[in-house]
DNA sequence: TGTACATCAGTGAACGCGCGTTCACTGATGTAC
DNA sequence: TGTACATCAGTGAACGCGCGTTCACTGATGTAC
């Protein structure tokens, strides 16, 4: 589909087309938004390799499908953490800029964001929910607005910023004809929503 | 499946296997979670009836489903339009209603809601963008909580009430073994995001 | 009142398709001797 | 240094399955005469 001519792998550098076949099946879930669409063949067609190759790879696709969730939840948090670093001082400015690049993140990804925060796959539970690395970042970005405030409180009030920005990004993302307000602003309204 | 000693209806009353069938695909949609997933031969199978007979009442299955998601969304709007007529003054107790039964019917049916509000299905734009209806209830509801609001102002206030209320739905669903805080108390965190 | 017939509701068999999965294989390449 | 061989990366053909869709059909029932 996308080369014919695909050279094989040199003895010894098999495990490059793992790399291959997760951004082949991943850029599948970005453009149907669905990890149900996603199957096995039509990975192979897009990594431009024969279906039983994959098998050399991954035992089923499902696991082919956690390696993507876990490579773009890893990406994420790369994304979030570099943009509370980027921000001069620790308070309300880094919560913001934190909020900030989830919905960019988001709403620039809106086929893996589906993926990532819709029903969960199966995963394996001695490597932990997906994304509680995110999560941690909401939290460690709200304890930074206010000393002194409890971990039970900035969990509390993480997870209702956390609420309100999954509805901004996924709403946004279903409803793209609808004339919503700036995404600034409305994060301004998930911080609203956060400080009680 | 469910039945196999199946009745066909009398002369007439042909149309009343359509009510089946849109009942059977409500139901695996329910319990899917998700459009793709409801196939043509698997709501025959619902409705205890034989696959071609699909084809008597629709033209295909995106036909049907649409007939589930406008039913889906009339009698969420029922339940919006009961609960808003329950309170006793209109003003932040209907605001208040009106969103508690939001969440209610998500919570309630996951399944229909994922649908509801996921990527629109293809529709009829002569009949109107798909929950319309449900929004208007919304942008009463902010209405009646403040005289003299521009119609405007409430369409843009009514926008975030949806978003926020939508990622309590559809977050909560999809990570249901999240420690959330109750829903009354988001639902208060949503109508702060909503007063400017 | 009887009867022939049109209509209606639904079916069974069959088709071609894409899917996941298996199997034995191919052929390049590194390695032991 | 040469060569036989084991290993590695990946393939082509084949399978059974569920799918959407078509077709000619069945048989009950209402209706015209």
């Amino acid at each position: 589909m996308t080369q014919q001519t695909r050279q094989r792998n040199r003895r010894g550098e098999g495990s490059l087309l793992r790399a291959e076949l997760v951004e082949a099946a991943a850029r599948l879930v970005e453009s149907t938004g669905s990890a149900d669409a996603v199957t096995l063949r039509a990975v192979a067609r897009e990594a431009g390799v024969a279906a039983p190759s994959i098998y050399r790879h991954f035992t089923d696709i499902a696991e082919l499908l956690r390696a993507v969730v876990a490579d773009r939840f890893q990406r994420l948090d790369e994304d979030l953490a570099q943009a509370m670093a980027g921000t001069s001082e620790a308070g309300v400015a880094t919560l913001r800029a934190c909020c900030a690049a989830y919905c960019a993140f988001g709403l620039a990804h809106p086929g893996h964001y589906r993926v990532l925060f819709g029903p969960v796959l199966s995963f394996d539970p001695a490597t932990g929910v997906p994304g509680q690395d995110v999560f941690q970042r909401l939290v460690d970005a709200v304890a930074a607005c206010r000393d002194g405030v409890t971990s039970a409180d900035a969990r509390q009030a993480a997870a209702n910023v956390w609420t309100a920005l999954h509805g901004i990004v996924s709403l946004r993302t279903s409803r793209p004809t609808f004339p919503w307000p700036p995404v600034a602003e409305q994060i301004e309204s998930a911080l609203r929503a956060a400080a009680p």
